[in-house]
DNA sequence: ATTAAAAAAGACGTTTATGTCTTTTAATAG
DNA sequence: CTATTAAAAGACATAAACGTCTTTTTTAAT
């Protein structure tokens, strides 16, 4: 409902690569498809665009693999959004109409409105590096339990 | 993002209705379709629907068309999105995980829980009545403006 | 240099949401 | 009772999201 399966792969994708950099190492993507049960090759598209937009880093051949980079953990959950999803539709109305807004809000206008910002001001103060520092022990286990 | 289309045009097709309502007509199907620029046959299925569930009524054959009920005008929105999107999505959770829960909690799990008790509490309250009574005079334009 | 490993790239397939067209059913006027 | 009108029903079409498979490119060890 709220947002795409690419951006929960996403996230769950770039939390995994973080959990083995604290192992120094690098997590290639056959393993994460695997340990998160997500489809290998979705998945690897989706890694690759997180690459291309920065968020991660990666490396081929023999003992590659992707990694973080600098921004990783500094990147917003927003950016995610933005990269899987785009962020357009959270400005679009609910009712499809393209000329709805302040001016001549739609009867759902400023209901949906006050929704929209609680959810971008979510989604923009939490970054990856937020939700690794919550420190659940159960974290790996909660990014892959999926059956 | 958040709903389907198919919600907004419910939702935009009961308003119609009501407004023909309050000048004592009913309201045809190429009318409606006409006026919120909303594709026919598209919208007749979910006009359909929404007679089927009781939302609505409608008489077929000449003079025929849409029309309240006694139900219509305390139907909650949330009905209209259990009728086009259903709402078992709500209780999703965002990273596609199937054992998220409080007990289990996914990374997002307590954000992502307020967001969508925030919107269910908008949607559960709100009726279609309630958005007649809003007395806002660019009320027809506003369901119709669509260019 | 050669080979193997791993990501990148891109073609292809499936499913679901959205949209269109035609036929059938029911209601009313005359 | 017949013709007409309008919704109901259902087959078909298109686009986007989701997923799979194969080939290419890059890297590193030997």
């Amino acid at each position: 409902m709220f947002l795409s399966k690419s951006f929960g792969y996403a996230l769950r994708g770039v939390l995994y690569v973080a959990l083995a950099d604290k192992e120094d190492r690098k997590a290639q993507l056959d393993e994460i498809a695997e340990k998160l049960s997500v489809p290998r090759h979705f998945l690897a598209k989706i890694m690759k665009t997180m690459v291309k937009e920065g968020v991660l880093q990666s490396t081929k051949g023999p003992y590659g693999g992707f990694s973080l980079n600098e921004k990783t953990l500094d990147t917003r959950l927003l950016q995610l959004v933005s990269i899987t999803d785009g962020v357009e539709q959270f400005n679009a109305c609910v009712l499809s109409l393209r000329k709805c807004n302040s001016k001549n809000p739609c009867p759902l206008h400023y209901q949906m409105l006050k929704l929209r910002d609680d959810m971008l001001a979510q989604f923009s103060k939490t970054t990856i590096g937020d939700l690794l520092n919550k420190e659940n022990p159960d974290f790996i286990k909660s990014i892959s339990t999926i059956v």
